[in-house]
DNA sequence: ATGCGGACCTGTTAGC
DNA sequence: TGCTAACAGGTCCGCA
């Protein structure tokens, strides 16, 4: 589910609900998470207030007074805040239990998922230091990704969904790009031009600009009734089209494998 | 340094 | 209709 839009759009839909609240208990049904669940979490966090709720790429980062809990949603997890007597599903792994009653609950069938705290600047942990800029940030423009890209030969598509180059840029999210850019996903990114990458960098912003803002608006009541994380419905252009035809020039969608992903696009419209 | 393939999991869907 | 295989929105790690 989550691409960075999603992430952020949880991190909108938790953070009113549990900043500022301070943790009652913490459960762990499942610790067999992408890396083991940290117990020490269970005796760490009771009595220790939440002071804020941040996102790192696809990175959700719960500060609390003495360190910092790390949460990613990997490609299945969720996050919904619950009364803490909601009953739980199956792959509900973990319980943030809050004063308040409420309760932030991690839902991973696939559990590629994280939960892990660290004690260091979040900026300087491991998973973290690495990481590539904000998309939307400023410094995330045609010259840095023109620049970065010098000689690498790696495909075009591949070079922008690496988090060391920029975050959270998915599989939907790079096809989509593309696409609008122009670009052939299986140009060599060492070999698209400045101009190229200007038009790229604005059609990552504006992509995930867009679906930041849809995804707010399906997002209604994190505590209530199925808790559905808002999920993104914008209108693709080319991801999951394949055979359909391009809302450009009417040729049929396109369809490939790159680095075992889909990879989507138009012949015609993508050079 | 770069690039590739494998690994981690379960649920849903496509295809026979 | 039912079974099986392929595929799914991520990303880290180890190896060549």
């Amino acid at each position: 589910m989550p691409e960075l839009p999603e992430v952020e759009t949880t991190r909108l839909g938790i953070s009113p609900h549990i900043q500022g609240q301070t943790v009652n208990n913490v459960i762990v049904r499942n610790k067999n998470l992408r890396w083991p669940v940290p117990s020490a979490i269970k005796r760490i966090l009771p009595g220790k207030t939440l002071l804020s709720v941040s996102r790192r790429g696809k990175y959700l980062l719960l500060e609390f007074p003495n360190g910092v809990l790390l949460i990613h949603l990997g490609m299945s997890g969720s996050l919904q805040v619950v009364n803490n007597d909601t009953r739980p599903r199956k792959h509900d792994h973990v319980d943030l239990c809050f004063a308040n009653d409420l309760c932030l609950r991690l839902h991973d069938p696939r559990r590629f998922g994280s939960v892990l705290w660290t004690t260091e600047q979040p900026k300087h942990h491991k998973l973290l230091k690495d990481l590539g800029p904000e998309p939307l940030d400023k410094t995330f423009n045609g010259q840095y990704l023109w620049q970065l890209s010098r000689k690498r030969r790696v495909s075009i598509k591949q070079f922008i969904m690496d988090s060391h180059n920029v975050v959270g840029v998915g599989n939907i999210y790079a096809s989509e790009s593309l696409f609008r850019a122009g670009i052939h996903p299986r140009r060599a990114a060492g070999k698209v031009s400045l101009e190229r990458y200007k038009l790229l960098a604005r059609a990552i912003k504006t992509v995930i600009r867009a679906a930041i803002k849809q995804g707010g608006t399906t997002l209604r009541d994190f505590t209530g009734g199925d808790g559905q994380p808002g999920y993104f419905k914008q209108r693709l252009n080319v991801y999951g089209r394949k055979g359909e035809a391009c809302r450009q020039c009417g040729k049929a969608v396109s369809h490939c494998v790159m680095g075992q992903r889909a990879t989507y696009y138009c012949t015609h419209c993508q050079k």
